[in-house]
DNA sequence: TTAGTTTATCGCCAATAGACGATAGGTTTA
DNA sequence: TAAACCTATCGTCTATTGGCGATAAACTAA
């Protein structure tokens, strides 16, 4: 994008808001967060087993969802424990429900 | 995408959220119903003067959420009136808010 | 009909996103 | 130590996104 570096400038509600969405806005992600929110957390390879995905995607998709902060990463060794980040969760609800009124 | 075409399928529900979102997913478009929220409508020139961007980047971004379903263009020569989608909007909010529990 | 106004679309370009396979970097187990 | 396991990262590819200017399309007013 040409204006990358001459930003617009934003209010950080509407920077965050967008930022979270951008984050939700693929289906897979939705479904992993749906996998977490019921599982309450899980390991990378047990999204692998349930979408048909390689596991550099799936992986890859959880970097996003990371680094948006809606989830975190536990070191389980060898593995990894993904939970809701429920702060940044909080964060992110309270957000949508606002804009939504 | 490589495969764009054997998609994958999910629920009808995670779907929507996914496009709804994916139309949020942008400061610039977060900031336009923000502004249709107050004033309840507008048209496209209003909107290209309060952002500092060309009036056919902004018409793009007002594309996108018609068809994300979020607004609709009521024809009102030689301008476009642009409003909220009530019915798309309100169902939006009750995904969000269903998915966030 | 002509000129002006308003908005959408087209064509172009750079950057980002989404997919993959292959590889690397940990940790555990034999 | 060696092998096995689990996950992240790298490199590559294609599609999509987001920006712009220029142009087209549609309507109004002179």
């Amino acid at each position: 994008m040409k204006r990358s570096l001459e930003h617009i400038e934003y209010k950080e509600d509407t920077e965050a808001l967008a930022k979270f969405a951008k984050a939700l806005g693929h289906p897979t992600r939705i479904a992993i967060l749906k996998h977490l929110e019921n599982q309450s957390c899980c390991f990378t390879g047990d999204l692998v087993d349930v979408f048909p995905l390689a596991q550099s995607t799936v992986s890859q998709h959880l970097k996003e969802l990371k680094n948006a902060g809606l989830i975190q990463g536990e070191l389980k060794p060898p593995k990894i424990k993904y939970c809701i980040d429920q702060e940044n969760w909080n964060i992110a609800k309270s957000l949508f429900q606002k804009f939504f009124d």
